[in-house]
RNA sequence: GUCCCCGUCGUCUAGUGGUCUAGGACACCGGGUUUUCAUCCCGGCAACAGGGGUUCGAUCCCCCUCGGGGAUGCCA
């Protein structure tokens, strides 16, 4: 079996993009099948070699690895596409002298004025099929008047055309309501996607094309010309689109959506790897949270939702901190450095095992790597300004009665070797309060804020210094 | 407009002609553990789009309607 991969270089990869790249690893791991990478990139003026670079970027992220492809070569190549059109212009000119194919002169302003002259959508244009039949005389004279002209492909009428699809079934379409004689190459010469796609899968020897929904509609029009040219058809799975919130096709305006901004706001490729591949799939167990290797084991394209899925973006937050919380601690470090160093912090200034031990204890806090820029403060600040909740609470008078002693043990008994198991302890005894009322008002005056990690494994790392600074603040602010 | 795809809790899904008073997960709500918020554990809320058939019996099979989506490009 052969799968392949086959983005447009025009821009950053896309979750969408990015799922049919997982569902064809998935799938090409599960029957030890050849994954192909090949880059579409006939629109001359939106593919860009940065887009190109940064989906091999992204891929490879997210754990996806490919056995062909530009940049390591293979038995098919070459795999981009615009280096491949001497091989196309070959079959173009099969068409053309079969009959298939036909060149047309029309203008695409004159298109554009029988669209409108069609009396009313736009959208219900199909060719006229002006330039079916011209004869040498003609064409001729278009030439003179220096038409550069398109090829068309010449859809043959009322034809029954089968997708064989692994997700929907098959799926019938008749050639007469597939819009016409469709474009195959442009007025500059360059072929366009619906044509060379199937010879390129063809010439590669693809067994399965696993694609986007949006690309179901279409597939008459490749097999058409697979026909005409008496290549293979390939068998198909078209994957269901991912919907944003209002159910319409997942886009920028429904947020986050390109893998690069998952990754720099702190999501791990595990995670959106797993959340994606669930997305439109069950497991057998109904657990939700499997490892690649269970993925690949039990993944079966004729058990895929045929469901647009909606991108729940907070589930995918969760998964991510239950990963946060299995990932090993010294790996995690690395990936929350950047992080803590973005929110203004010098990691340089606190050792290693420092860090690693205020990590342990912050994980479990976080659901993406970057939550940790709103927690670290609690660490490494010097004084942990209240926040509104935290002010709010230590205006009240137990609060007080806790900051007096606080303050009072701080310039007496507590040393920086007992001052964290003493803390407590003492303002309580000092105080009588207990629980949530003893708590509370120390977790404020300690963390500057009512959430957070646990105070008593806090503190230690806090250190003395910091702790006694804090409580000095609070005294000073407000118990005077 | 036309063609194509799809319709189970708010969301992702399981399910298959009777075992479904429809299961799980996220979210939400409540309780418990934690001398504290959170974590964690337990519990709750909540769905077979509607109408016709077929059948002894339909969430499941068929048809229609409605709803959603996609395609219809000298984009892919």
């Amino acid at each position: 079996m052969r799968v392949r991969f086959a983005p447009s270089p025009t821009g950053f990869l896309h979750v969408g993009n990015a799922r049919t790249a997982i569902v064809n690893y998935l799938v090409a791991k599960k029957n030890r099948a050849t994954m192909v990478l090949r880059i579409e990139d006939t629109d001359m003026e939106r593919s860009t070699r940065e887009s190109e670079e940064s989906i091999y970027r992204d891929l490879a992220w997210l754990g996806i690895f490919w056995d062909e492809g530009p940049d390591r070569g293979g038995p098919y190549g070459p795999y981009r596409q615009s280096e491949r059109f001497d091989i196309y212009r070959k079959y173009t000119e099969q068409l053309i002298s079969q009959g298939n194919a036909y060149r047309c002169y029309c203008t695409k302003e004159e298109l554009e004025s029988t669209k409108k002259g069609a009396g009313g959508e736009a959208e219900s244009y199909t060719y006229s099929g002006r330039c079916r039949n011209l004869t040498d005389a003609e064409r001729k004279k278009f030439e003179a008047e220096g038409r550069t002209p398109t090829v068309r492909f010449r859809v043959p009428d009322n034809e029954p055309v089968v997708v064989r699809d692994m997700i929907k079934g098959p799926v019938e379409f008749n050639s007469s309501n597939i819009g016409g004689d469709f474009i195959i190459i442009r007025s500059d010469g360059v072929p366009v996607f619906n044509y060379i796609v199937i010879i390129d899968d063809a010439l590669m020897k693809i067994s399965l094309v696993i694609r986007g929904d949006d690309h179901l509609s279409n597939t008459p029009k490749q097999l058409l010309v697979a026909r005409a040219l008496g290549l293979p058809e390939p068998e198909y799975a078209h994957l269901p689109l991912i919907m944003g919130p209002d159910r319409s096709k997942l886009s920028k305006r429904h947020g986050i959506t390109s893998v690069e901004m998952y990754r720099s706001q702190g999501y791990l490729p595990e995670a959106l790897m797993n959340y994606m591949a669930m997305l439109g799939w069950a497991s057998e167990s109904g657990e939700e949270i499997l490892p690649l290797e269970t993925i690949i084991d039990q993944i079966d394209l004729k058990k895929l939702s045929k469901n647009a899925p909606i991108f729940d973006f907070q589930k995918l937050r969760w998964m991510n901190g239950m990963y946060l919380r299995e990932y090993p601690i010294e790996r995690l470090i690395d990936l929350f450095i950047p992080h803590i160093t973005m929110a203004g912090y010098d990691t340089s200034a606190a050792s290693r095992r420092h860090l690693t031990e205020i990590i342990a204890v912050l994980r479990t806090k976080c659901e993406l790597l970057s939550d940790i820029s709103s927690l670290i403060g609690i660490f490494l600040d010097d004084v942990a300004e209240p926040d509104e909740d935290a002010d709010a609470m230590l205006r009240g008078e137990d609060s007080k009665k806790v900051i007096t002693a606080a303050h009072d043990l701080f310039r007496g008994e507590l040393t920086a070797d007992n001052f964290a198991a003493g803390l407590v302890a003492r303002v309580k005894d000092v105080t009588g309060l207990k629980g949530k009322n003893l708590f509370m008002p120390l977790r404020a005056i300690i963390t500057g804020r009512q959430k957070g990690p646990e105070l008593d494994q806090s503190m230690p790392l806090i250190g003395y210094e910091k702790c006694r600074k804090r409580v000095e603040y609070c005294h000073d602010r407000y118990c005077r």
